[in-house]
DNA sequence: ATGGGCACCTGGCTGC
DNA sequence: TGCAGCCAGGTGCCCA
C-alpha cells in the first residue's frame, strides 16, 4: 500500500487521529469477513471496516477525481485506488494491532448463520426462556449474525412464524425450520447478488436480484405468493415487519 | 441478564 | 414545481 488519504473522518464511530500514520506503508496480507465486517489483514494489524446501509467499496483508477460522500482512499501497488463512498456515513473504520475476534465490536458476536454450528438445535437452545419477538431475536448479533430486516420477514415467511410470537414459544421442529430458513434465504440471496430496492449495485455496477424472490418484505397490502391474502406490515424495534397472517402463526 | 428505545446521517420518494 | 415529512439494506449503547 502506498498511501492512506481521509477526506471524512466523521464516520459511524470517528477514524482515529493516528489513523493514516499506522496503516500507511504496509502490505496486505489477507482479506476476511466477520458477520458483516471486512477484516484487512496487515503485518502489524488489522482493519476492520463495515458498509453500514449505503457504503460500498470501489477499485478506481488513479487519478479519478473524487465525489461527494468519497470518504477515504487506499493507494495500492498496483496503481488502483480501494475507494470508500458512503453517503449515509453509517459505515465505520477500525484499526486493531491484536487478534480481531477480540476486538470489542466483534468479540460478542454469535455464530456465522452459514456455518455447520448454526442449526435448529443451536438455534432451539438459544430460544430458551426468551421473551422477546422471535424477529428481533433472529436479528440480534448475539443470537446469530447477518440477519438483517429483509432476510428477517423472509426467512420467518419461509418457515411459517408468526414474527410477533416470543422466542421462547417457539417448538423444536419450528426452531429446526427457521433456522433452516435463514441459510436457505441468506444463500440464495448471495447467489443471486442481494436485494436491490433502490439504488444498490455490486462491485461491478449490476443491481441484486433477491427482489424477485421475496415473498413478503416491502409487499404490504399486495397478494402473498402462496395463499393470495393480503401481505401485512407493522414495526418492531423501530423496523418495518412484513408477514402473510394466514401462511404465518 | 434482558428488553426497549435512541442514536448516528443523507437522499429519495410521496403527497400536498 | 417546491417543499415538508417520512422512510430506508445497520447495529451499538444506554437505561430501566
Amino acid at each position: 500500500m502506498l498511501d492512506v488519504i481521509v477526506r471524512e473522518r466523521r464516520l459511524r464511530w470517528p477514524i482515529a487521529a493516528h489513523f493514516e500514520a499506522t496503516v500507511r506503508g504496509q502490505t496486505v496480507r489477507a482479506v476476511e469477513r466477520r458477520a458483516k465486517y471486512i477484516l484487512i489483514r496487515f503485518d502489524t494489524g488489522t482493519l476492520i471496516l463495515h458498509l453500514g446501509m449505503s457504503g460500498s467499496l470501489r477499485l478506481v483508477k488513479l487519478d479519478t477525481t473524487p465525489k461527494a460522500h468519497d470518504h477515504w482512499d487506499i493507494r495500492v501497488d498496483s496503481g488502483w485506488i480501494l475507494r470508500f463512498h458512503d453517503p449515509r456515513r453509517f459505515g465505520s473504520l477500525h484499526w486493531t494491532d491484536t487478534d480481531p475476534a477480540l476486538h470489542p465490536l466483534l468479540a460478542k458476536l454469535a455464530a456465522e448463520p452459514l456455518s455447520r454450528e448454526f442449526d435448529g438445535e443451536y438455534l432451539y437452545r438459544a430460544t430458551r426462556k426468551r421473551s422477546v419477538a422471535v424477529k428481533q431475536f433472529i436479528m440480534n448479533s448475539q443470537v446469530v449474525v447477518g440477519v438483517g430486516n429483509i432476510y428477517a420477514s423472509e426467512a420467518l415467511f419461509r418457515a411459517h412464524i408468526s414474527p410477533r410470537r416470543a422466542a421462547r414459544r417457539l417448538s423444536r421442529k419450528e426452531a429446526t425450520a427457521l433456522a433452516k430458513a435463514i441459510k436457505d434465504v441468506l444463500g440464495e440471496a448471495i447467489k443471486i447478488g442481494g436485494t436491490t430496492l433502490r439504488d444498490y449495485v455490486n462491485a461491478d455496477g449490476a443491481p441484486g436480484y433477491f427482489r424477485q424472490k421475496l415473498f413478503v418484505y416491502e409487499r404490504k397490502g399486495e397478494a402473498c405468493r402462496v395463499c393470495k391474502t393480503a401481505v401485512k406490515q407493522f414495526v418492531q424495534g423501530q423496523r418495518s415487519t412484513y408477514w402473510c397472517s394466514t401462511c404465518q402463526v
